[in-house]
DNA sequence: GCTCGTACTGTACGCCCGTACAGAACGGTG
DNA sequence: CACCGTTCTGTACGGGCGTACAGTACGAGC
């Protein structure tokens, strides 16, 4: 089963070359021929694989946006506590984070597997459960400016080993909420 | 000269229109044609104000740049105080941050007047200016998070009063410096 | 009243994108 | 050996984008 195994093989190494593309420069601004030309394929062979190119990104997010559901649907006494489970969560999936946090939100279809499709413009929910109910005008800036921080923190240090950047970045979201 | 007053004046709407779908969708997400829907003209009278698009982002962003290259040019005792400065330099011309902070860096040429060049990946710098010379690993992802917590915390809350995301953010920001 | 510059409109072009489709290469299976 | 499915190529299409260009409306100035 030659054949098969070179098809895995070559499926694989496009989800690689796409996730990392994805990572550096977004979603949308890169193209299926970046992605080949990465492999040194053709266009059409990643179309092949990805059918929709929505698939590359639902494939590449799937077992981060079921683990972030059960983040969602779990209960924390309070936006502290979520924060900090958040901030873990983020850079656990921190290859897929920029994905998963900038590019969806305006996405069109979900993960083929799947969880339904309620991911969308989670940003705002989570936002919505760091603030709080009825946040006041405070809150809220320090909601957004923890979440910028981890975001960003997590995008910008994928060459950092994750312990350390889970460590610091838990205590500098915090530092922010409780600034 | 009631022509050119009215010139002068769509030119002034466009600006707006174009300053507040740049700051909710990005640059590149935004098409001469949904500003030119904003205001209700067709895309090709845009085009005719601001000749390439690029010129567009430009006159938005001139009075920022300039604010930003005397940032940039003085010299702080240390990134503590650097972080401090670029707080109030973004909450100052929040309108223009996600432009100017996400959008170019990729960006092909520089305002017309001009400042030059030289604006080019400045979150580069800003962070080579927060994190200081030869960093460690953890002022590496405390300076990310730092800019990451201004930079959210100042495009998602252009409804609130400046003065209080101001005094907010730069204490969310030196709180993130200090974790 | 003719001319001219300004402010537009309508149409069309070239580019890049994701996608569709027909066909070639080739190992696996009967 | 013939058949077949998988994997990939080449070509082509439709749509959206920024842009170019010719033409129109119209107040301003001699």
């Amino acid at each position: 089963m030659t054949t098969l195994d070179q098809g895995n093989e070559t499926r694989s190494r496009i989800l690689a070359a796409a996730r990392e593309l994805f990572a550096q420069r977004g979603y949308a601004a890169t193209s299926l021929a970046d992605i080949a030309a990465a492999v040194g394929l053709t266009k059409t062979a990643v179309a092949y694989h990805f059918h929709p190119k929505d698939r590359l990104a639902a494939e590449l997010i799937t077992p981060a946006a079921e683990d972030l559901l059960t983040l969602l649907g779990t209960e924390f006494p309070d936006g502290r506590e979520f924060l900090r489970a958040f901030a873990d969560f983020a850079v656990r999936h921190r290859a897929v984070a920029r994905l998963l946090i900038e590019d969806i939100g305006g996405a069109d279809d979900a993960p083929p597997g799947s969880p339904g499709e309620a991911i969308r413009t989670f940003r705002d929910e989570f936002y919505a459960k760091v603030a709080g109910p009825d946040p006041s005008p405070g809150m809220r800036i320090r909601a957004w400016a923890a979440l910028g921080s981890v975001h960003t923190g997590v995008v910008k240090t994928i060459d950092l080993p994750e312990d350390l950047v889970r460590e610091t970045l838990v205590a500098a979201a915090l530092a922010v909420y409780d600034s």
